[in-house]
DNA sequence: TCCCTTGAGGACAGGACCTGTCCGCAAGCG
DNA sequence: CGCTTGCGGACAGGTCCTGTCCTCAAGGGA
């Protein structure tokens, strides 16, 4: 039956929407009677999503967090703002767990009504990046190309090469991947015949995507290792150790253990060591903390931030 | 009939999941003929959800784009991942419209399951935040402000004043809003008998929240301009004047309308006007092109970066 | 061009399911 | 103690669902 299908569909929107539902409201949303109120929400109880009801003058409906995932009902609004929102944290790469988020973001894309998704390049140019020394990457592209691999799509792209030099390359995509701070999209060559991985900054891809492909073995069942021996120059490549001068405890709470360890040295400075792979990114991270500290290597983060330096001083006028 | 619904949700989920489902494959998914799945694909269709079938040796059903949002079926990983960035993007505030943001991911959370709530948690609090010069939010207090606010439930918390003297309040929570670079959350004090704006950074909330009131009338309808003019102090209020050494197409393709216009001066440099809540950010922001430039106004900015130059300085070491 | 594959959809029959109505019960709350 | 609100059994009429069977239509490959 389809209009239970819809209104049990209804009914769950309506009960993520506010927290406490009287039975009598919300039959005369749904437009029936408080007994198929009842059964309907002994439906959804049937599939899994806890509604917990309360007797009494203040009693009602409210739906609990149960075992597994309910689909999430959004407002137009509320979806654009997701898609804007991750968008902006897959592309500067921050918050971890960047593939599930791709998977994520573009899932939502895929489905997304066009007006919506019109607001959402709106928004995304208009909109201040989190920008963080670090190159940023088209959030519309890595969805693009996330979607090409589970979809298995083939893929025409200009790739523009270290050096400067553009190329026309038609692909069978296979994963996409981040090691460091970059995005890297592995792919079988059509015209190479070979496996190749491609940064996804250096990307454009040509729309539509082509036909189908039967995907192949990977090169390597753990694909960031793979990419991470391949891709040697860059990512995560340089030791970074310096001294700060304020508490250990303070430093452990402002930077992440994922970022790098912090040792004490005594009350009142601390050492810190990480790897980075962006030297840019690192001056602007340290910097940022408002600490004073001393870096002790690599000498180009020395030569970057002495470099900063005197940039700040001229902007800071005579 | 339970099952039914049961199994188009089921469909719905595997259709989001990959593009090009063959009929024959997901009446084996869901155990039923493919007459039935054809029916069912009709009942989508009739629901609102577009999906689009080709016949032929490739043929298939695929889901596309309709007119409004269909239910997000994410699985556990997806949910996470969303709940994670959207929480780094609220809290750092990037990627706009900020209250949209807050209520989605409070609706998410809500129904999250313990399981993946606390693995949210976990990558909360092991991850790098994006914390570009200004004081970060943390996402869990904003969705239970947000989550008070939208269920009408009474909120106590400590706040630390300016000062630093704590206090504990009663609340009636009404609206959370952002206001320059910082989070506001409106609310009647019980106890002062009076509307208050609180700054989200100095709550440190109570659970479990009290019981639930009457909506006020609002003390303005426009919250975001109340809270403007009763917080003088702080947000956007200090004009940014800067010369930068870039020709103005550059500095207008990295710099967002949202933050500030660019005048060219000529063919080398252009001028910067906008208007700064933070002076610690902006320094950081304009440090962070990698362009020459120097300040203008206000002095308290030329101050800081003189003080950071200094620092960096410092950091290069001999 | 022909044939195979794959989706579309009408017809049919048996059965499962849904809904509204009526009613007695239980649990909070004042 | 009484009011409010949710719970759920029973019942009857009607709707809807499913599998089966069959004929078409539209791509794609040989």
């Amino acid at each position: 039956m389809l209009q239970t299908s819809a209104r049990l569909l209804k009914l769950l929107s309506l009960l993520e929407m506010r927290r406490d539902w009287a039975g009598d409201e919300l039959a005369g949303r749904l437009e029936v009677t408080t007994r198929t109120v009842r059964r309907d929400v002994d439906k959804l109880r049937e599939l899994g999503y806890p509604v917990h009801a309360t007797t009494g003058t203040a009693g009602g409906y409210r739906l609990g967090a149960g075992a597994s995932m309910p689909p999430l009902l959004l407002d137009d609004e509320e979806a654009v703002a997701i898609a804007v929102g991750l968008g902006a944290v897959v592309s500067a790469g921050v918050g971890g767990m960047e593939e599930t988020s791709v998977r994520a973001l573009a899932k939502l894309e895929q489905i997304l009504p066009p007006k919506l998704r019109k607001r959402v390049g709106a928004f995304r140019s208009h909109t201040v990046g989190i920008n963080f020394g670090g190159e940023t990457v088209d959030a519309s592209v890595l969805t693009l190309l996330a979607n090409a691999c589970r979809d298995h799509d083939r893929l025409r792209f200009e790739y523009r090469a270290h050096g400067g030099s553009e190329s026309y390359r038609i692909t069978e995509p296979h994963r996409l991947a981040r090691a460091g701070r970059r995005w890297y999209l592995l792919a079988w060559d059509i015209d190479k015949a070979d496996w190749r991985i491609f940064r996804v900054d250096r990307i454009t891809p040509v729309t539509p995507t082509g036909p189908r492909f039967t995907p192949r073995e990977l090169p390597d069942p753990d694909v960031s290792a793979y990419i991470g021996r391949k891709v040697t120059i860059g990512a995560y490549q340089t030791k970074v150790r310096a001294t700060l001068h304020c508490p250990a405890e303070l430093a452990r709470q402002r930077i992440p253990e994922r970022y790098g360890t912090v040792t004490p040295i005594d009350d009142e400075t601390c050492e810190l060591e990480s790897r980075a792979d962006n030297v840019d990114g690192s001056a602007y991270y340290l910097a940022s903390f408002g600490w004073d500290f001393e870096v002790h290597e690599p000498q180009e983060l020395k030569d970057r931030l002495a470099e900063l330096a005197t940039r700040l001083t001229k902007a800071a006028g005579a």
